[in-house]
DNA sequence: CTGAAAGCGCTAACAA
DNA sequence: TTGTTAGCGCTTTCAG
């Protein structure tokens, strides 16, 4: 065991080490160029012996390349982003990329500086939350001669490429669903996050196709922070306590609508007969419930991975250079709980 | 509006734009040294229109410097890991370091894989979960010239720091919580993860706990993939179809707690009276449900503070040298599925 | 307060 | 198949 070096070991290490020149040393390290197998052997034998770690600092100065993928998302809190993440990792697996990934709270100027510091390591790709920037964000994203993946939303213009799903439909969808199953009289509930741009469409989407048909919400209620579960329940409470007369109630996630059906069970009103319930996501992690929420899959490990693809599949000849723009469409489960039963 | 640049820019093409050296343009945009106010204007001027975003590969090689702090988990599936990151990024948000993640998907050789990908880019320290890991790995570790925080668990000998909780006293409590109850008849589900250390350390701590009162285990399940709650549910049916003499079911992990939570209410079972139940973990996600889980907190984001801090704080004078190793203690909390009711 | 020179550790390009 | 040379874009150091 050799003591803990004070200076990191370098190429020039390995090469003294194993009497071969810096260049064959990298060569063998990075599979490159052709070598014979006494030197590669010498060299990798030397190498691990030292415990020689390449650096990448340097290599990616010199060859001009960065293996990295810069990913920017609003929050890890929503299990939504983990998914994402997860898709993007992987395509990103089976390649030499790396994800590295900045988290935004939400917040513009927190993007806007997220997105410079991973600029600054110049990564081979940016995979970018929502359409919506800031000014400087969006030059940034322009200027930076790498492709851009903008996803999650198509209702809207991207830099370069996207994918993902129109929130604005999906919200649309749902009240169709809705109002066929003979629900009138709609409350609504969700997140207090006026920079949620998906959540705003969505309840965009919804509220016009409402209008359409006549039909306004009649209650409405916004919570902030705390477990999404435990709100959900206290939102429906105060909600039917304060509209007694509804007969369906739309959750902008799943998590809340989740605490709402358990409410709703536990004062035994019958679901979906007298109220009927629909979240959003598609949360793997409900299935189990006592009913199963309607919901909306928002095709997030599919996005993940279609974006991945995407900064992949950048430059390789037979790539074709046009930016992509994919809309994924979400697929709505009924579940239980939006179902009118025949009265 | 510019157009595309193909070549990115570089220090010399601010330099130019303001007529300013070099040097001193880096001066500036690094806020270090006396700068007069009108070159220092000039240069900001020259920076923001040319939308000019520094090189930090280049710097880093330069000044042998990465602000980068790696940070390598099992998994970004499992909320506590998100939650340790939130707590990690809530130290370095205030500095100038930046975390890196890298997820091992709870496989040794990956995180070997990991861990040698990250060292390439010659971060400022280490942030690993867990103790275990291949001699590669933990040699790497040693010999990185950083400092390694290894966190999530204080059962073992660390390479350098270490933060996290004894899961060994934390299975050994519940087990004592539950005896002093009163229960007897003790069933245990959990995941089918021989890797993951940390359920296992729990799972001894409790058996050996239980083991010093004479009783035993009387049945047990594991499950793997699948939504947790509902594998809860089945698992709990399944177990107390087999052996419905139990009076109490301790859950590895408060989802599938959860689910078989739900699954009892749903058959009328008295909750705590006839069974007990615990799980682990004190998601707050689960904060809503019809009862409150007994669980205990894994102290997430306590964790990933005090972790950051120790990176954040290496090397600074007056800092000590030495390795620091913080055992938290986990809270117990009886929530509504571990007080016997009296007979 | 500002600038010039040298070099961080590696790889592209070329020469042998 | 192997080695040599010249940088990559920045910061350190030292001189003005």
């Amino acid at each position: 065991m050799t003591d803990r070096p004070q200076r990191p070991l370098t190429l020039r290490d390995v090469s003294e080490a194993s009497g071969v020149s810096e260049m064959t040393v990298s060569r063998v390290l990075r599979n490159r160029g052709d070598v014979s197998d006494a030197t590669r052997k010498k060299v990798l034998e030397a190498a691990a012996t030292l415990g020689y770690v390449p650096n990448q600092i340097a290599g990616s100065l010199a060859s001009q390349r960065v293996n990295l993928v810069a990913v920017i998302i609003p929050s890890l809190g929503n299990m939504v982003f983990p998914e994402v993440l997860t898709g993007i990792n992987q395509i990103l697996d089976e390649t030499p990329l790396q994800a590295v990934v900045g988290v935004t709270d939400y917040l513009p100027e927190k993007e806007e500086r997220v997105l410079y510091e991973m600029l600054s390591w110049r990564p081979s790709g940016v995979i970018i939350a929502g359409l919506e920037h800031t000014d400087a964000a969006r030059a940034m994203l322009t200027n930076a001669g790498i492709p851009v993946v903008e996803i999650m939303d198509t209702d809207g213009r991207c830099v370069d490429s996207m994918v993902g799903i129109s929130h604005r439909r999906a919200g649309a969808e749902m009240a169709r669903a809705i109002l066929k199953q003979g629900y009138q009289h709609i409350g609504f509930m969700g997140t207090k996050m006026p920079l949620d741009h998906r959540a705003r469409k969505r309840f965009e989407g919804f509220t016009e196709h409402l209008a359409k048909a006549g039909v306004e919400i009649e209650d409405r209620e916004f919570y902030s922070g705390g477990s999404a579960l435990a709100k959900g329940r206290e939102m429906t409470k105060t909600m039917l306590d304060r509209s007694p007369d509804l007969d369906f109630l739309y959750y902008s996630n799943d998590m809340i609508g989740a605490g709402g059906l358990l409410y709703l069970l536990d004062q035994g009103i019958d679901v979906p007969g007298q109220v009927g319930l629909a979240g959003f996501n598609g949360v793997e992690l409900l299935q189990g419930l006592p009913r199963q929420l309607a919901t909306m899959d928002a095709c997030r490990l599919e996005i993940g991975r279609a974006a991945a693809e995407i900064i992949r599949d950048h430059g390789q000849e037979g790539a074709s250079v046009e930016p992509h723009k994919i809309t994924l469409t979400p697929k709505l489960s009924l579940g239980d709980t939006l179902r009118r039963r025949r009265v």
